[in-house]
DNA sequence: AAAACTACTTAAAATATTCTTAAAAAACAT
DNA sequence: ATGTTTTTTAAGAATATTTTAAGTAGTTTT
């Protein structure tokens, strides 16, 4: 996990509750920038890049749902929390619908506050790797070009990949010596985990390890009940 | 991040409304555990375990704060929420009192109830992240990986463990040189506690104990009527 | 010390998951 | 439209896992 600190975008028209949760949030590690309004928000949110942004729902001019669907728009997976007195229904749910990570209702509690963006943070950051842009790996003698979807044996043999044969060999490789659940394959490349997309896996597995026969270090191993495992044996 | 399917304790006496409910909630990917009085939900609280109890608070022979407080002897964390036709003020103040997460008049609206339910979970789940996942263990000379299923002997020899002699093994090495309550595997790890699955654990218990067998200072001690022990001896 | 209960051992039976192969269906390209 | 490639479906075989069973051994209670 990389150790740089997160940097945590705050748009909270309240001035002392801002800059007081600005402070808390800056001693437990987070680099926060702080906005006063929705519109001000959305112009620090365009200038610089961010791990997580805390809405304040209730704000003058641009509400905090308002903002949310602009943030969303220029990156649709950056975390959401939202803040808000009121916990009425519609509220809410018009937050998830916007695609909220969480919800927290004033006043909260400060240390449930970083534990929920500790969680979030973690989570996506787990989640982004599968949307990782890395297309070239190593796995033994082999190198899979993901992008051009083949893999290439000691520069000579060169194997095209289909589609799915490629996505999931990339999948395995992002997990390589480690676990890459069946769920998550299937609902990343198949996008529905049923009885049959998984019967369907079984069978690229099989693709996958007769290409692979060419390194004997190199094999996928299956964990019982829980997915395959990509491993380069010394 | 795990993505088991939370499980619910739902005691509501009567069946009509107890098995709409529950078929709402399994509907909505919660595995539901219908009683239909106190008496019985606190045996079936007994015998598996929960993320969360609703329980209706006027019901025969036992009431819903009554169990609340049965189970709360028996977990001091599990989110309890009251269901209940009546709004009086002191039966809210009694409830919360006992230890209510939240409190729901009858007639309520479905969908706030699945809102509560995913953020009590939710937030209990955050709560609790100090307990979370530790998945690598040692124990005298051996590794175990339990995310990875497989245990370790001196880098040497590598032993495959089932889920279940899995998560056994975890259990005991989460409790080193300590008691394992039988009631805690059996509940945890088989959801029910009964002679069969105790049965089970026993047969669980003794592939342990040969796979434990290559290094002499490691040992599942029994400790009878009660557990057991995973000591390392000096 | 006998009775009653609890734990251990072993193996077979029952279940569940994965592997293999091939054909059918769908998608894509010419 | 037709041939090619890719993906899904199917069904039986092979494995892996879990439960059940039954006899034995050990502990605690009476």
């Amino acid at each position: 996990m990389e150790d740089i600190t997160k940097r945590i975008l705050l748009v909270e028209d309240d001035p002392n509750f801002g800059t007081v949760l600005k402070e808390y949030l800056t001693i437990n590690n987070y680099e926060v920038v702080l906005a006063k309004n929705g519109m001000e928000g959305f112009e620090k949110f365009k200038k610089s890049d961010f791990h997580l942004c805390i809405l304040d729902v209730m704000m003058p001019y641009k509400d905090g749902f308002t903002l949310a669907q602009e943030i969303r728009e220029k990156d649709k997976d950056v975390p959401i929390i939202f803040l808000t007195a009121k916990a009425l229904k519609e509220d809410v749910l018009k937050g998830y619908k916007v695609g909220a990570d969480d919800y927290l209702n004033k006043p909260f509690d400060s240390e449930v506050l970083l534990l929920k963006i500790q969680a979030i943070i973690q989570r996506k950051s787990v989640e982004s790797i599968a949307d990782s842009k890395q297309f070239e790996f190593e796995i033994g003698s082999f190198k899979l070009n993901s992008k051009l979807r083949f893999l290439t044996h000691n520069e000579n043999t060169q194997i095209k990949l289909s589609p799915k044969e490629n996505e999931l060999l990339r999948l395995l490789a992002l997990h390589i010596n480690d676990l890459m659940p069946r769920e998550i394959a299937l609902t990343k490349i198949w996008r529905d985990d049923n009885y049959f997309t998984s019967r369907s896996m079984d069978v690229y597995i099989a693709k996958l390890r007769k290409y692979l026969k060419l390194d004997p270090k190199v094999e996928i191993l299956n964990i019982h009940g829980e997915g395959f495992r990509l491993v380069v044996n010394p």
